[in-house]
DNA sequence: AGTGTGACTTGGG
DNA sequence: ACCCAAGCCACAC
């Protein structure tokens, strides 16, 4: 595994629930601006395999990056489970929510 | 090897 | 608010 994927792996890993962190935010805390598309990759591929708490990352509109109609409706499930609000055009206040890595 | 695509971002009109 | 172009990068065909 590379760097990089580790990076963002951890990076996940240690937002805590009720948090959320955008694709670039996560690229950038790992080290490349520019591995949004990476994370992206990453997520889609390891979630599955790694259980990884993918429904803590969106895009940078705060809002649920995902194509597909029940995705979408499970990471708005289990972001509310967390406790995070969503507003009425289905985004989260990011100035809220987003998780710096300190 | 070349081309297209995507769970992205940013900046400009 | 909306649409579009460019930048970036791994993967599928």
């Amino acid at each position: 595994m590379q760097p990089f994927t580790k990076r963002v792996v951890d990076l996940i890993l240690a937002i805590p629930p009720g948090r959320v962190m955008t694709y670039g935010q996560i690229a950038e805390a790992a080290g490349n601006r520019r591995g949004a598309r990476q994370v992206v990759r990453i997520l889609h591929s390891l979630s599955a395999s790694c259980g990884l708490p993918w429904h803590r990352v969106v895009n940078a509109q705060g809002r649920i990056a995902f194509s597909d109609e029940e995705g979408r409706f499970s990471q708005r499930a289990l972001l509310e489970a967390e406790g995070v609000v969503f507003r009425a055009d289905g985004r989260i206040d990011l100035a809220v929510y987003r998780h710096t890595e300190l």
